[in-house]
RNA sequence: GGGAAAAUAGCUCAGUGGUAGAGCGGUUGCCUGUUAAGCAACAUGUCGGAGGUUCAAUCCCUUCUUUUCCCGCCA
């Protein structure tokens, strides 16, 4: 008897062989003489249908084959009988793993909000939705390191816990071995992390871009593909607290490379999922968003809309459309300005060209004086997916814009140290990988394509 | 961090100043292959917590908690 998961027996043509089946219990329906039995074992969105005869089986024992049991069915794969199935198994012996008291289980057959589901977040798995969303991430997770690495990038381990709080990508959670109720005092009164573990304060990363640069810089080509913390009190559809980050860093790249790089990956990404993830993609466009394979074939099929900042301003203010707040140079987009501007183009737009006084220190300065080469990419829905820049590589301009900042340089040599040996042109950018999942499935809130979401007041599970 | 809405059965929700209802789910029964099976019957409950107004509060008021949405921060 050959032991198979149900996604491989589905596929098989050949009917007659024995066969052993391990899942949950999806349903069971039927009368006094047959019992279908719905079987599920992650393997695939499909289920495969178990028929169990009442001569074998009593019904004080299918009592207990109810929705969510676990169970184990041997017998002959054989075609089905009814129409909604090729195969089905004519089971010979069912073993119950675990049963699921049906009085107290909380997933029914039908359907649930995904509000309610994020509160059982423990079993949501067990559901056709984040069955789906979870084999897509998976995918999508593996396409990233293929992508890279058929590329010729080496993947770069950089460090969780950091002692950098320079990296201005924002607030942080603080790591210590410290009795909070009684920290250890400076004379003068502040908390002495000298007797903290490292020595010295230290946080969960905001972002590996800076130690990314730093292998960058001997390697060549590197990306990084981790968990980051922020510790904003964000509370939108579009963050976590905790969430994956992939941020490549390219030797010998500019603001271009860059921008063709994103928009390469993107859209094999993309498409990645649309040839691996079909069963669970038809799935969500069925059950969700009538609209979704449509939207991920159309990111595939046309170039990205590249625009600078100064041009977007300019549309936003001739378009004609009021907006709640003006477009203005020097300004940040706001959330109406990108989504007009996704909509203007429709389809992802790459904006460029930022004025220096918004973005970040360490982004390369144009030679105009007042922007730097910063690019967002952003997408339909989720606003910015992608952000990144070229980097400032000379050390006298990059130290300038450190003090214009008023950032720490005494944390940052290291990082400066770089432009001083061996400084080269480069450039990199963070895509959050979460945002990628919402858009290839099309859900609408983050905390449903990560399996345990940890969100302000929020860290269940 | 700013703003808005919401919290009633296991789930989704309706509802009323006099302590509550539907659909689904559950339980039981019927039906010889079903497809979110069908038919019938039955049971659902601190109406989010704490105060207050009132003869009387699930309903009105205050406050707290949580959730969702919008904005900001960003990926």
């Amino acid at each position: 008897m050959s032991k198979v998961r149900i996604k491989a027996l589905l596929q098989t043509a050949g009917t007659g062989q024995e066969v052993v089946v391990s899942g949950w219990v999806r349903s069971r329906r039927g009368n006094k003489t047959i019992s279908f039995i719905e079987l599920n074992d992650g393997s695939t969105i499909h289920n495969i249908q178990a028929v169990a005869d009442a001569n074998l089986f009593s019904d004080e024992f299918l009592k207990d084959v109810s929705t969510g049991a676990c169970i184990r069915v041997s017998g002959n794969l054989v075609a089905s009988q009814g129409s909604g199935q090729a195969v089905e198994i004519q089971a010979k012996e069912i073993h119950i793993y675990g049963t699921a008291d049906p009085q107290v289980y909380p997933l029914q057959k039908k359907g649930h909000s995904l509000e309610f589901l994020r509160e059982i977040a423990h079993l949501r798995p067990r559901t056709n939705t984040f069955g789906a969303v979870l084999r897509v991430r998976h995918h999508l997770a593996y396409a990233i390191h293929k992508f890279f690495n058929d590329k010729g990038f080496f993947n770069l381990h950089t460090p969780i816990i950091t002692g950098s709080d320079a990296e201005g990508a924002g607030e942080m959670f603080h790591v210590t071995t410290f009795d909070l109720k009684n920290t250890p005092r400076t004379e003068d009164g502040n908390i002495d992390y000298s007797q903290d573990f490292f020595g010295k304060e230290t946080n969960l990363t905001v972002s590996g871009q800076l130690e990314g640069e730093l292998g960058a810089l001997a390697l060549g080509l590197i990306y990084t593909f981790g968990p980051t913390f922020r510790a904003e009190n964000s509370n939108t559809p579009r963050h976590l607290a905790e969430f994956w980050m992939i941020e490549p860093e390219m030797a010998f790249h500019d603001i271009e490379d860059n921008m063709d790089l994103a928009e390469e990956m993107l859209k094999y990404l993309v498409a990645y999922a649309l040839e691996h993830c079909a069963a669970d993609l038809e799935f969500l466009n069925k059950m969700y968003d009538k609209e979704l394979l449509n939207r991920l074939r159309s990111v595939i099929d046309k170039p990205f809309t590249r625009i600078t900042y100064t041009e977007a301003i300019e549309i936003l203010k001739t378009c004609g459309k009021k907006f709640e707040y003006l477009a203005d140079w020097g300004k940040d987009l706001q959330k109406e300005h990108e989504n007009y501007l996704v909509e203007h183009h429709g389809g992802p737009v790459i904006v460029t060209g930022y004025p220096k006084d918004i973005k970040a220190f360490y982004m390369k300065q144009n030679d105009d004086g007042k922007t730097v080469r910063a690019m967002d990419i952003l997408f339909p829905w989720i606003g910015e997916i992608i952000g990144g820049s070229q980097r400032e590589e000379d050390h006298a301009k990059l130290l300038k814009r450190v003090e214009e900042m008023h950032i720490p340089q005494e944390s940052l040599w290291w990082y400066l140290e770089t432009r001083k040996f061996g400084t080269c042109p480069h450039a990199g950018f963070g895509l959050g990988f979460e945002r990628l999942v919402l858009f290839v499935t099309g859900m609408t809130n983050i905390r449903d394509v990560i399996p345990f979401p940890r969100t302000p007041k929020n860290a269940e599970f």
